[in-house]
DNA sequence: CACCAGGTACTGT
DNA sequence: ACAGTACATGGT
């Protein structure tokens, strides 16, 4: 086991926030946390002073699929603009944006549409079992992720309860194991070198934020929120500012006239908030790091509004 | 049995 | 460009 002093650092806000679907645990020990064929086992000292952490892959770098090597206090900072996401910032200070493979996070979030958290996580957890391989650390036993080219079976996918999504995912699958040079997920297949930035360095990282999500939405079953997502979660643009039904809500809550004194200035007529003008306001607004600001607005949401546990126990 | 859930694709103006 | 609508599935 390793140990890692850290500060600016909460793991159970940063693991339940919505970013990853694949970890087990509730913060009150151990989290299991699985990516790809790896699994990391991890818990956060009692005074957040640091993490105590193992993991069943040497190469697989921990520290920065967290997001520990970010800018914290220069990112917070640079988002804090008003007192409104401060507060939200606040609620759940230490939170991070975990830096992922970009196809298992690409996998993960066309599961995601139009569906609810547990739900996609069943959905995840069956596509390993069905298409990953066995895997095991400390005890904890699970399905590796499968690499794009081990989803072949159609009719095995449809298994997984994925409903109309299982032909996107089939097909983007595809789409990853015909361009492996341009979506590389290169897996070092032989020396298991893990190498969880691929995609992105390769060629997205190098477009500006529009030219590459241009390019993700071309993925059937990637709209303008997964490729948000994808973008912000395994590829480094923190610029990216998923707008789903949450952040909607909250933006309109929060920033109501303001959005629609944007909406004005552009010569929309809008009375309605589009999702576009939604995240082109927010990076306006909380700047270049505007996604970290996204993922405190979701989790502050979500945690908030959540119904209260049944009130009717003494 | 309606209704909802981290939207997307397709259609029509 | 922008509104409407169908869409699979499983849980209340």
């Amino acid at each position: 086991m390793n140990m890692l002093q850290i500060r600016d650092f909460n793991l159970k806000a940063t693991l339940e926030s919505g970013q990853l679907f694949r970890y087990h645990g509730s913060g009150d020990d151990f989290y299991y946390v699985v990516a790809g064929d790896a699994i990391i086992k991890i818990r956060q000292n009692r005074n957040g002073s640091g993490v105590e952490y193992g993991c069943s892959s040497d190469s697989f770098d921990v520290k920065k699929f967290l997001g520990l090597n970010h800018s914290y206090g220069k990112i917070i900072k640079s988002i804090s603009r008003d007192e409104k996401i401060a507060a939200a910032i606040r609620n759940h200070y230490g939170l991070r944006v975990l830096e992922q493979e970009p196809w298992e996070c690409t996998a993960s979030f066309i599961c995601s549409a139009f569906s609810n958290i547990p739900r996609i996580k069943q959905c995840i957890e069956k596509v390993a079992m069905a298409f990953g391989s066995s895997i095991e650390f400390d005890g904890f036993t699970t399905f590796s992720f499968p690499q794009p080219q081990q989803i072949n079976d159609f009719a095995k996918l449809k298994m997984c309860g994925l409903g109309y999504r299982a032909k996107y995912l089939f097909e983007t699958a595809r789409i990853f194991s015909n361009n492996s040079e341009y979506y590389s997920l290169q897996h070092n297949s032989a020396a298991s070198g893990m190498c969880n930035r691929t995609l992105s360095d390769l060629h997205l990282r190098k477009l500006s934020y529009e030219e590459a999500k241009k390019r993700v939405i071309e993925l059937p079953g990637v709209g303008s929120k997964v490729a948000d997502c994808i973008l912000l979660f395994s590829c480094g643009f923190y610029e990216a500012f998923p707008v789903d039904v949450w952040i909607h809500r909250a933006m309109s809550r929060m920033y109501g006239s303001e959005l629609r004194e944007f909406a004005a200035e552009r010569g929309l007529k809008a009375k309605k908030t589009g999702e576009k003008l939604i995240g082109d306001y927010a990076r306006l607004r909380f700047g270049k790091y505007c996604g970290y600001a996204q993922q405190f607005l979701f989790h502050h949401a979500r945690s908030g509004e959540k119904k209260p546990s049944p009130a009717h126990l003494p």
